[in-house]
DNA sequence: TCGCCCCATGGGAGCGTTCCCATGCCGAAG
DNA sequence: CTTCGGCATGGGAACGCTCCCATGGGGCGA
């Protein structure tokens, strides 16, 4: 009764660890590991009653699937990549959850890597995701060129979002920053301003792009001409943003009205006003863009352009679900919204 | 010529997806795969005409060791998972750069799942971790009980911030946020204050009872009674914040300084005294905790006690990069500090 | 009634590594 | 010179799962 001979083999019933695989829950249900394999993925088609009797044992000895086992095996992992700059950025952070809430639903996790600004970082942030066999990749903005991601795409569904990409397995999208930024100017001239200075974005991305070119429109709508003297091009920093009214009030470039281009500018810019005794809005109305929670607690009330950025992370992850599913993503951000607070005032005298 | 035959035994020489395997390194440098893993893993001595042959194929096929495989066959994935409470909160994002940060420079990559300040969310992000064959856990804060993290740690290294546990495979620390409070408090003291409001945050977690601890620290060691009508709990947030006010404000508790235990809570009730016509720091000098980005940017710039929360990330990493190799963490957290802005002064009259 | 086709199922070969074990080989000790 | 120990190396079995292929039955048309 004692004879252990070390090749028995086969002896899925119970291990050290405590772990549970597969087999396990077959031989518990009295199938094969195929048809576990075809239940717990949908297959193929299976009989009801081994269909109960493999969620029961499932049940009952608490088997979880090994995504990394399955990844081996299937070429899936069940993680998608997501390229970001900073992951500490105000404007990011919701964008990841909105990803990670979606994809949560879905059963895939999101692997996050920060590109940090800078084109060989996310070059490296990408390796690391293809060398992690990641199932598809979502690009949050970013410098590498567009050539480089349609390569990506070659092997993986790829989401961009805030450029113009596309092809088989290349979905991208962007939120109307062009309409969103005419909004926010054409609510400064509404109030009687002329002189609107601007804080563009680093040009080198499109969205900054297409928030300059709305703030153009509007001038011109307004027939008002361009003043080279009331632009400048910061990096969609707090520190920037300040920094960049020292620049305008150094160029004397009077202005009653300032549009930052996005909120954590405009929050420096508040403060760099403040620094030099001119006084949002009486001296001067901001506004800002994205409608971060901090624009809400800013001081005054920040009046800015709202982009759900929640919205956005979801509707890539949602994109990015759909992709994998085989069918054809489509995304439908919600139209630019301009949120009127108290930063902003009709222009005296 | 052409006998194709299935079954050919064994055809390492390219992929028709350009994946490259180890089997193919070995191949190409006339050695084992055991040796190539070996010089990998640096698992045991090889002589180095081998070595040499093999970092040469490695770098001419252009050879990444797969994860995965990795993951399934040795049992370790290289990957640390990572328990926010919200991804998306400016203070969570700044640890989470400086976990990312860290453990990269060692080949780790994070996972990070967030708990939404839910017990039964942060069980399941655990259990979500533990599938997915994390090395290890990093645990910021969290309602899930001692005793459960103690359980987690049976089977994996784990480390807690902003907690007191210990274990074999246990490791946490915390920041001062007692002495932090006192500051603060005292701070206030100082100033001439004598009524001295106070936010809680949730006294569930250890970290928001220190710093209610260090703010009765301070008004014992002045000698100012503690009147509970000064105190309200909140939640952390903004929004939080601004109500705490409000109800501070109907109970009539005349206060002319207020403490808030997070910088999130205190930019918010800069809006809520503004919206009472109380300002900052003339009629209530107000002082925050944590030096977030936004509490240099706030209107007034808010003083507050700075926590290096990057670093706190880089700490908890370097603990469990610590743990992962066999050795004993420690962790070095910089004292607290106070830093004064422009929310606080001298008590008028 | 016979044969064909399709469907439910089981078997088993990988997936790319790690790691235990076996195999030579060489030098040192007896 | 023989024997033993140790070291560098190769072989090959896992790891837990997916998926292709083979098998056996049953239903249905002729």
């Amino acid at each position: 009764m004692d004879n252990n001979k070390p090749p028995a083999k086969k002896a899925p019933t119970a291990r050290p660890d405590g772990v549970v695989t597969l087999e396990q829950v077959a031989e518990a249900a009295g199938v094969s590991p195929s048809t576990v394999s075809r239940i717990l993925n949908g297959t193929a088609a299976v009989s009801e009653a081994k269909k109960d009797a493999v969620q029961a044992a499932i049940r009952e000895l608490g088997f979880r699937p090994n995504p990394v086992a399955r990844g081996l095996a299937g070429g899936r992992t069940l993680s998608i990549g997501v390229v970001t700059q900073i992951i500490s950025s105000p404007f990011y952070g919701e964008a990841l959850l909105g990803i990670e809430r979606e994809l949560e639903r879905a059963g895939y996790v999101p692997l996050f890597v920060s590109g940090n600004w800078h084109e060989d970082d996310e070059r490296k942030a990408i390796e690391t995701l293809l060398s992690r066999r990641v199932d598809g990749v979502i690009v949050l903005a970013g410098r590498i060129s567009d050539a480089e991601l349609t390569k990506v795409s070659d092997s993986l569904p790829v989401i961009v979002v805030g450029r113009q990409l596309s092809g088989p397995q290349l979905f991208s999208f962007s939120f109307d920053n062009r309409e969103g930024a005419r909004l926010a100017t054409q609510h400064l001239v509404d109030q009687g301003h002329r002189r609107i200075a601007f804080i563009a974005g680093d040009l080198m991305h499109d969205d900054a792009v297409e928030r300059q070119n709305g703030y153009f429109d509007a001038l011109a709508a307004a027939g008002i001409p361009v003043d080279n003297n009331l632009i400048v091009q910061s990096d969609y920093t707090e520190a920037g943003g300040m920094l960049s009214v020292t620049r305008l009030l150094e160029r004397d470039a009077h202005f009653t009205a300032l549009f930052a281009s996005n909120d954590q500018m405009a929050i420096g810019a508040c403060l760099g006003l403040h620094r030099r005794n001119l006084r949002v809005p009486d001296d001067v109305s901001l506004v800002g863009f994205d409608d971060l929670i901090m624009a809400r607690y800013a001081m005054p009330p920040l009046t800015t352009v709202r982009q759900s950025v929640y919205e956005i992370g979801v509707e890539a992850a949602t994109a990015m679900l759909e992709m994998l599913r085989g069918g054809v993503p489509r995304a439908q951000l919600p139209a630019p919204e301009l949120v009127v607070r108290e930063s902003t005032r009709r222009m005296q005298r």
